[in-house]
RNA sequence: GGGAGUUUAGCUCAGCUGGUUCAGAGCAUCUGCCUUACAAGCAGAGGGUCGGCGGUUCGAACCCGUCAACUCCCACCA
């Protein structure tokens, strides 16, 4: 069949994943094998992959692609993450949208919206890792809400709390107004914003007198209930046992001296307001304070707060400091830089609330967690950077909030009655079960959910149904994972944790290497978002540019660890990459016909050379695969198919126009390519896998081919090999130099005491440099373009007239050089403590040096005598 | 405020245990080529005081100190 002019990346991507898949070749049973595990960090349902998704995906399947082809039982596990509190607030606003208020709906109802939304957007999310390319087990997608790992997740919290590690308590937390829940420390995003600084009197009962404190937050003074000074700040020190009267609400509160306060901040005066304020909550605490909450769950203003009741915190500040300003109590207002807290998920401004919610107690779990890590059991790569933060984290871990004031989720196993007392049991029957007493009383189940990261840690394990079905087959066999691949962004929220949950529930790390990739920046090195339009499109990519160019460009430009600047012009070349094979292909095909079995093995030289090449990079890349540092090996393999394979070799082995070709370099050939196609095709799956069937009728298919053992390059060969190269490029630099058309034949004479290093790469050094013949001789030749390379003397004869003085200018710079060179070699061996210090084989090196130099300067030296 | 990281060619980055034939790659630039796989290509070339200063050493991009710029994480003084 005719080759097409141009690799047509959609139509294979579309026949070879239907291919695999009809082959199960992605499918994975426990074995006699070793396992290779690898599972997916579990996307969220929200959405659609985005670039820093892509390059996840990528780095994962290069690692599973490899892994099968070395002989390992690969499995690599799919999912999606139900993210309540997004996709809650996603459905919310879908069904806004609609006209449904959510509030009018029962919970059942709610829930059947978000599960046809997730439907949906899980089946986009699945579609784009498959048309990405990935090997993944379709046969075992987990959700993080499908019936068992739900009751998995229930099953966990109760004997966390059993066990005491679970508890109920009114803490000050970060609270949602805008989806109306609790969030964890970690969910809390600072920013820094300009905000303003009102400087507010307050009257000091029975006096004239007033006391100025500065606040960011006037909306909140309805809610103070003392003021506070610095104990040993003279300026305040009359204050002592006085009152104060809260302004706007006229109310009396006592001042206290504490030492939190910073005298040089402000006017040294604070005001408090527990229940607004994490800091003033806890010298509340301190003082026995009583806590005013002014504010409702929506971020509104409350009865308790008097005045503005009901409006929203941000409208009523102005009010309230308009009213100031009335009542002639503004001092003034400066501007200056804060740092204030936003939703992770809904981006609102974060309010320290006080409220009643669930706590996993941490500190014993995150010992254990920080052991794995400390004691090298689970190793992160490609820097070991993240291991102090990772260590200061868990070092000064806080009890974790995983209670949250939605729906969508895992519902909180616990149910109260009437006197508020509640019980924690994974169902009524259980709970019944286990306390007769509570089958006649009233129970209502807790309205709240957990957090979406105390179903997510338990993922390594429950998508082998390890706590669901504890000791199977399969968590036996595939448990701990071999690696997990994800961004360092969510090392707190996530690996951390499932480390904890690994240690507390198979008593086992749940992986052994932690890839961290960087994030995914634009060109210009801002984050990728919807609102800068900068983030791609993966399927538009991949339509564009096909899934293997997408491939490529991502992770040649990844640098291990570092953030990513993405640029399409990578991708490009990702696609000019295929190209580039494709046409190889077409060179390789074009000589099927021309085979020739002789006995001459002419071109043997080639293709020993490339086969020990083949071997030395292959040493290469595997020492690349065990440091993670993916895209230098794809670098590698780039250069070993670009350069060494299409630019010589193939070059080296070409016969001459409508030639015949000799039957074993030909077959030689076919294997190369195949091999390379090998190496390649974790990074670039579809065309390698193409290739491979286009090459010859093959029986198996790439993608589950094992590589064959690896042999020892012979480094005698392949030093050949390069200085056959740095003679060809010297050759053509110095035609180029000299100004000679590429028609232009010379003649080529060798000065030479071995000429029979040259007979073996005779012929390819009269092809590569258009020379008609080749002589050897003893003696310099005149009239003609010197060449020296290494020991070796080149003379270039050619029937074009030279420009003598160019020549000479030439040879002069070389000449200036090589001296230049020979005085810093020789400074060196002259220098004793040298001599004396250095190691031995450095010394040998530097005599080399100064001998190969010397040998130049006198070949360069006899040259420019000669002409 | 605490901690970590980065700084090498115009851009993005390699440079392992210190040894100037290791200052390198890709992209970009320039020159010459439509050569019978590929102009999405081929053959070449130019380009860097390795952030500044100081130190250790016979010798520093590499080790130490210091300064500067940038990035990130943590803490969250109203």
């Amino acid at each position: 069949m005719e080759l097409s002019k141009n690799f047509e990346p959609k139509s294979v991507e579309e026949k070879w994943t239907k291919h695999w898949k009809d082959h199960h070749y992605f499918k994975s049973s426990p074995d006699g094998r070793k396992a290779f595990t690898v599972v997916i960090p579990p996307p969220n349902v929200t959405g659609v992959l985005h670039m820093g998704h892509t390059l996840n995906e990528t780095v994962q399947d290069i690692l599973v692609r490899r892994a099968r082809m070395n002989g390992f039982n690969a499995c690599w596990v799919p999912g999606s993450d139900h993210a309540s509190i997004a996709t809650e607030a996603k459905v919310v606003q879908m069904l806004k949208e609609k006209g449904i208020n959510k509030n009018e709906l029962t919970r059942g109802e709610f829930l059947k919206y978000a599960f046809e939304w997730k439907n949906k957007y899980g089946g986009i999310i699945y579609n784009q890792i498959e048309k990405l390319g990935c090997s993944v087990d379709w046969d075992r997608v987990s959700f993080t809400m499908d019936t068992d790992y739900y009751n998995a997740v229930i099953k966990i919290f109760v004997d966390l709390y059993n066990k005491g590690l679970i508890y109920r308590g009114a803490r000050m937390i970060n609270w949602d107004p805008a989806a109306k829940t609790a969030l964890s420390d970690e969910e809390v995003e600072y920013k820094e914003v300009q905000a303003t600084l009102y400087y507010v009197k307050y009257k000091v009962a029975d006096s004239n007198e007033y006391v100025t404190i500065a606040t960011q937050r006037p909306e909140t003074i309805m809610g103070d209930t003392a003021i506070c000074v610095h104990p040993a700040d003279e300026r305040y020190a009359y204050l002592k046992g006085k009152k104060i009267i809260i302004p706007l609400v006229n109310r009396q509160v006592p001042v206290i001296f504490d030492e939190y306060v910073d005298r040089e901040f402000g006017t040294g005066v604070l005001k408090i307001t527990p229940a607004h304020d994490i800091n003033d909550y806890n010298i509340g605490l301190k003082h026995n304070l009583p806590a005013i909450d002014t504010l409702n769950e929506d971020g509104t203003l409350s009865e308790a707060a008097g005045i503005f009741v009901g409006m929203d915190r941000f409208d009523a500040r102005k009010k309230v400091v308009a009213l100031l300003k009335e009542e002639g109590l503004l001092i003034k207002e400066e501007e200056y830089t804060s740092r204030l807290g936003y939703s992770q998920r809904t981006s609102a401004v974060v309010e320290p609330r006080i409220s009643t919610q669930w706590f996993v107690k941490m500190r014993q779990m995150a010992d254990s967690a920080l052991g794995e890590v400390l004691n090298n059991n689970i190793k992160i790569h490609p820097q070991e950077r993240f291991l102090a933060t990772y260590k200061y984290w868990l070092e000064n871990v806080k009890d974790w909030c995983i209670s949250r004031q939605l729906w969508w989720g895992q519902r909180i196993p616990a149910w109260y009655d009437e006197p508020g007392n509640y019980y924690v049991a994974v169902s009524l029957e259980q709970l019944h079960q286990q306390k007769p007493e509570t089958k006649n009383q009233k129970l209502i189940q807790d309205e709240d959910v957990l957090d979406t990261w105390f179903s997510s840690w338990l993922w390594p394990i429950e998508v082998f149904k390890g706590i669901s079905d504890p000791g199977n087959k399969d968590i036996n066999y595939y448990y701990p994972s071999s690696v997990l691949v994800t961004g360092q962004d969510i090392i707190f929220f996530w690996v951390a944790r499932m480390i904890m949950a690994g240690m507390e529930y198979m008593k086992e790390k749940p992986f052994s290497d932690v890839y961290f990739t960087g994030m995914v920046r634009d060109k210009q090195g801002r984050k990728m978002s919807k609102s800068l339009g900068n983030s791609p499109d993966l399927l538009e990519l991949i339509e564009k540019y096909g899934a293997d160019a997408v491939r490529f460009g991502i992770m040649i430009s990844s640098p291990a660890g570092n953030d990513l600047l993405f640029d399409e012009s990578s991708l490009e070349q990702g696609k000019f990459f295929n190209n580039k094979i494709w046409n190889a292909l077409k060179l390789v095909r074009s000589w099927e016909s021309r085979v020739q079995s002789s006995e001459s093995g002419v071109q043997l030289f080639a293709v020993d050379w490339f086969g020990n090449r083949l071997n030395e990079v292959r040493e290469l890349v595997e020492a690349q695969f065990k440091d993670f540092t993916l895209s230098e090996a794809l670098k590698t393999i780039y250069s070993l198919i670009w350069d060494d394979f299409c630019s010589w070799y193939l070059e080296w082995v070409k016969p001459g126009y409508e030639q015949p070709i000799d039957k074993s370099v030909y077959e030689k050939t076919v294997d190369f390519f195949e091999q390379l196609m090998q190496l390649l095709h974790p990074f670039m799956p579809f065309i390698t896998e193409e290739i491979y069937h286009e090459l010859k009728k093959q029986e198996d298919d790439l993608t589950v081919k094992q590589f064959a053992a690896m042999t020892v390059p012979d480094h005698s060969i392949l030093k050949n090999g390069a200085l056959l190269k740095e003679m060809i490029t010297a050759i053509r630099d110095a035609r180029n130099k000299h100004q000679l058309k590429p028609k232009d034949t010379i003649r080529l004479h060798i000065q030479t005491e071995n000429k029979n290093i040259y007979q073996a790469i005779e012929s390819i050094l009269a092809k590569q440099v258009n020379a008609e013949s080749v002589f050897y001789t003893s003696d310099p030749v005149a009239n003609c373009i010197t060449v020296v390379v290494q020991k070796e003397k080149f003379f270039i004869e050619t029937t074009t007239v030279l420009d003598t003085a160019s020549q000479k200018e030439q040879l002069q710079k070389d000449l200036d050089y090589l001296k230049g060179f020979l005085i810093s070699v020789e400074k060196k061996l002259g220098n004793e403590r040298f001599v004396q210090n250095a190691k031995p084989e450095v010394i040998d090196i530097e005599r080399k040096k100064k001998a190969d130099a010397e040998a130049k300067i006198k070949v360069i030296e006899e040259s420019l005598a000669g002409l």
